[in-house]
DNA sequence: GTGAAAGCGCTAACAT
DNA sequence: ATGTTAGCGCTTTCAC
């Protein structure tokens, strides 16, 4: 501490036990839940810690305790509202938990993940929650020996280091393909954001290709637009799409529900009529799709739920219980009008 | 992992130091950049460390040396991408400088804020950053007594407890007005969602009201619907306001973009024209609104932007640095095309 | 340039 | 039900 003069220290537990004639580990005791102290003990340091305005210190409770009740988040991106909501899912469940979220934020960049998983790992976190970014194997590897939970989220498609929690993004393309073969398109498209970086939109696409394959049919065209997803992607990658490949019958899948909602724009702005010129497809399930004047044809993702089930899985973990290693939220169909 | 039973403590400081045939705290210096450390001795202990996969605990070193790198965040919501967005300019700029973020939501109930902060502050962070929900007087002073750099954002309408950063939300509200005034507007009216909760929603109307009774205007309706702002919001809310208030030269304001484009399909799917029947106006400038057919006149409101000069102005006052209380990052003006 | 001693604020083990 | 002792793993003095 610098040694502020006048800036009387804060208080410790020490302090409070002394205030209230009980010694520390009293004192400690009577803070955390008070099992083995009598009631007016429990009572009297209680009410010392009050008046001083005692702050634990948990730097300190941690070390000591051996647990951190810290939980390190690992996502690749902010940008995309979807790891809001999976965010805010593990917040919720966790907050209520006690415990508290130090997050990092990838880029989509296996080596920045890689840097910042063993950043965190420094705070020696009770557990640690990845939305992977096509991880490195060291990352693989030191995850698997770092001796704490880790659950692995979005996607159940790969190996799990611990616990996976999330969809098969595989099986969700491969649905959004049999729908479109269902609805009688044959003439299928596919429109994607920069997907190298993308594990997920890569496993979508693939599942896509297979359910057109098994009822024999080919993509049409296949368009990769550089940079992230959205809504501007969407809208200047169909323009480009439509130029080799005319609408009428068209069913465009795209990435997800950005790319798809700026698909609609372009459409809207040419005069094409959705789905008869144009059929749209996408996924995610965001609000802005089910709020256009036509809701997007699309797959719900339950991202907040994704969240909640990994910090459940954690805890579950920490509390020492057996937990299956894989937790398959599931995924539903919205039909829409869009496709 | 599972139980790993030939599960060997993590090396320690002690160990490596040990292996590199130093002290402890010789160890200890050449880890942390090597000053008054012997070239061949640092990469010497550097090497051991690398070998034995060191791990520094970070507890331990915050707990002896008195500063933690952690940064406490608390906002009021993830759902909003305007969260999302200062969320990521902070932890670009706060992960650079090696510090790393512990994450809190409010969900705007200053009592689930001020019970956050409360625990956040037991970690003994560096910093904090508050995107305040109404905070309440206590909140706001335990925090001017915590002795910590705190960043209050979004907003500088009010008074800093230590350092501020955002924009002027009523200023916003105003300049808004007063360009929808020099378009030629007459008839105007306020669409919000729930706003008691959230103060630069309200910030923003009054400044709008105070803009227009500047030319002797007065609001033709007002409508706040119930719920937080959403699309969905903004096109039921529109219906309703157009019962009691025919479209035709008006103009409503909306309380964000969020809800102006729900406000801008209602109009699409009525056959509106906008903005000859309804013009129509928001707040944040978000990508949405500007992938529009016609991009929404709104007001851009940096928020990355935001989130980077938060992370700055606590990163140079924990240097000791003295900084300025008041960080106006400003707000842009996108006239758009829907007023 | 290096080290010895002392302690950060707390809790786990053992007492009693 | 309460207390004593001994650390947790590191960094801050202050020596040399």
């Amino acid at each position: 501490m610098q040694t502020s003069e006048a800036h009387e220290t804060r208080p410790t537990l020490a302090q409070v036990a002394r205030a209230a004639g009980v010694s520390e580990i009293t004192a400690s005791r009577a803070l955390r839940g008070g099992a083995r102290v009598a009631r007016d003990t429990l009572e009297r340091v209680q009410e010392a810690a009050r008046r001083l305005n005692y702050v634990p210190n948990r730097l300190a409770g941690a070390l000591a305790g051996g647990q951190s009740r810290q939980v390190a988040v690992v996502l690749p991106s902010l940008s995309n509202s979807v790891f809001a909501d999976v965010l805010k899912g593990l917040e919720t469940r966790l907050e209520q938990a006690g415990h508290h979220l130090i997050l990092g934020v990838s880029n989509y960049d296996p080596q920045r993940e890689e840097r910042l998983i063993a950043e965190l790992l420094t705070w020696r976190p009770a557990g640690l929650v990845l939305a992977p970014a096509n991880s490195t194997e060291l990352t693989r590897q030191r995850l698997a020996t770092a001796d704490l939970p880790v659950a692995e989220i979005m996607d159940i498609d790969r190996p799990a280091i611990d616990l996976s929690v999330g969809l098969s993004h595989r099986g969700a393309g491969r649905a959004m393909a049999h729908y479109l073969l269902g609805r009688g398109y044959r003439r299928l498209a596919y429109l994607g954001h920069d997907i190298t970086t993308d594990p997920r939109a890569v496993a979508r696409r693939q599942g896509f290709e297979d359910g057109l394959a098994e009822a024999g049919v080919a993509l049409e065209a296949a368009l990769l637009m550089p940079g992230p997803s959205s809504v501007t992607l969407g809208s200047q990658g169909t323009a480009r799409l439509l130029g080799g490949c005319p609408p009428g019958g068209l069913a465009v899948y795209c990435s997800n529900d950005d790319v798809a909602v700026g698909a609609f724009f372009h459409a809207l702005s040419q005069g094409l009529s959705v789905p008869g010129d144009l059929a749209l497809a996408g996924f995610n399930g965001l609000a802005i799709g089910q709020a256009l004047p036509q809701p997007l044809t699309t797959i719900e993702s339950r991202r907040e739920r994704i969240g909640e089930h990994a910090a459940a899985g954690l805890l579950a973990r920490m509390r020492g219980e057996t937990v299956q290693p894989v937790d398959d939220v599931g995924f539903r169909l919205i039909t829409g009008a869009t496709a």
